[in-house]
DNA sequence: CGAGTTTGACCTGCGC
DNA sequence: GCGCAGGTCAAACTCG
C-alpha cells in the first residue's frame, strides 16, 4: 500500500504542474481521519485551506481543481485539458488506492488483529501506536492523548524536505523558538531543539534531526501538548494527538509514527 | 529595537 | 566519583 502512495506521490512530482499538488491534500484528509490509519500514516503539509471539509471526495476535487483552473491564465487550452486528464487520472489512482487501503484496513480488523500499543525501543515516553479502523483512532487519541499512555509522551514525525536543504525547520503551524542545537553521537547532522512561542503557558517542545538513513527525512519529536491554537490564521488544520499539522509545506509528505 | 538564532558553557542523568 | 552524552541556558549576534 505504502508502495502505491510512494507511486501516486512519484507521479504527482514528476508533473510539470505543481498546481496539482494541491489536491492531494483531499484526499490524504481522509486518510488522516481514519480511511488510512493501520500503523503509518501520511500527511501531506501543502494543501491550501479545506474549504468544506465534508463534502464528497469528488465534488471537492473538482471544485478546487476548477477554482485553481480560473485563477491559472493558461493560453493553450489543449494543455489544460491534458491538466484536468491527468488530474482526473491522478484522483482515480488515490480513490483506487483509498478504497484498497479500507478493504485491506477492515479485512485486518475482521481477521481480529488487536489495536496494539507499544513502546518502542528503549524510550518510555516514545509511543509507536497502531489503530486498526477510525473508531479505534477517535477513541483512543479524542483528548488529544491516548488512553494510557503518558499524557507528555514523545510523537515522532518524518517530514520530506529537499536534500539540499540544510535548516532544521519544519512548518507545522505553531511557532517555535529555537533554544538550542547539539550534535548528538550517533547522527553526524545537529539536533536542533525548539519551544513552543507561547512557553511559558505551553510547554511543548520539539527536536528536529535529520535522518541518518535518508538525509531527505527530518525526525521531528514533539513532546508536550498545545493548549492553545495556531499562531497562524486558517489553513488546513489537523489535530494528531497534539501533533498539529498545518498546510504550508512546498511539497512535503509526512509519515507520521504516533 | 525587538524577536529570533547561534553557540559555548553549564546542568543533569546514567553507566562504570 | 568520573566521564560521557543529551538537554538547557543565556550572552552575543543577526535581521527585518
Amino acid at each position: 500500500m505504502l508502495n502505491q502512495i510512494d507511486r501516486v506521490e512519484r507521479d504527482l512530482a514528476s508533473s510539470s504542474y505543481g498546481l496539482l499538488l494541491n489536491f492531494l491534500p483531499l484526499a490524504f484528509e481522509r486518510m488522516e481521519k481514519g480511511h488510512l490509519f493501520n500503523g503509518n500514516c501520511l500527511i501531506d503539509l501543502n494543501s491550501n485551506p479545506m474549504q468544506n471539509p465534508d463534502e464528497s471526495l469528488n465534488s471537492e476535487f473538482e471544485d478546487n481543481f476548477t477554482g485553481h483552473a480560473r485563477g491559472f491564465s493558461l493560453k493553450d487550452t489543449e494543455e489544460l485539458d491534458r491538466l484536468i486528464s491527468e488530474n482526473k487520472k491522478l484522483h482515480d489512482m488515490l480513490a483506487t488506492l483509498i478504497k484498497n487501503q479500507n478493504d485491506w484496513v477492515q479485512k485486518q480488523c475482521n481477521s481480529g488483529e488487536e489495536c496494539s500499543r507499544k513502546r518502542k525501543h528503549d524510550d518510555s515516553n516514545f509511543v509507536e501506536k497502531k489503530c486498526c479502523n477510525q473508531a479505534c483512532w477517535e477513541e483512543c487519541w479524542s483528548h488529544g492523548t491516548p488512553k494510557g499512555i503518558k499524557p507528555n509522551a514523545s510523537k515522532k514525525v518524518l517530514v520530506r524536505v529537499d536534500p539540499s536543504d540544510m535548516s532544521l525547520v519544519v512548518k507545522d503551524g505553531y511557532q517555535w523558538r529555537k533554544y538550542g542545537q547539539k550534535v548528538t553521537r550517533d547522527n553526524p547532522s545537529p539536533r536542533a531543539y525548539y519551544k513552543c512561542s507561547f512557553a511559558p503557558i505551553c510547554s511543548v517542545k520539539k527536536k528536529v534531526q535529520r535522518s541518518v538513513e535518508d538525509p531527505s527525512l527530518l525526525v521531528v519529536t514533539y513532546e508536550g501538548k498545545h493548549y492553545h491554537h495556531y499562531h497562524h490564521h486558517s489553513s488546513l488544520q489537523s489535530e494528531t494527538a497534539g501533533v498539529s499539522l498545518q498546510a504550508r509545506f512546498p511539497v512535503t509528505l509526512l509519515r507520521v509514527l504516533i
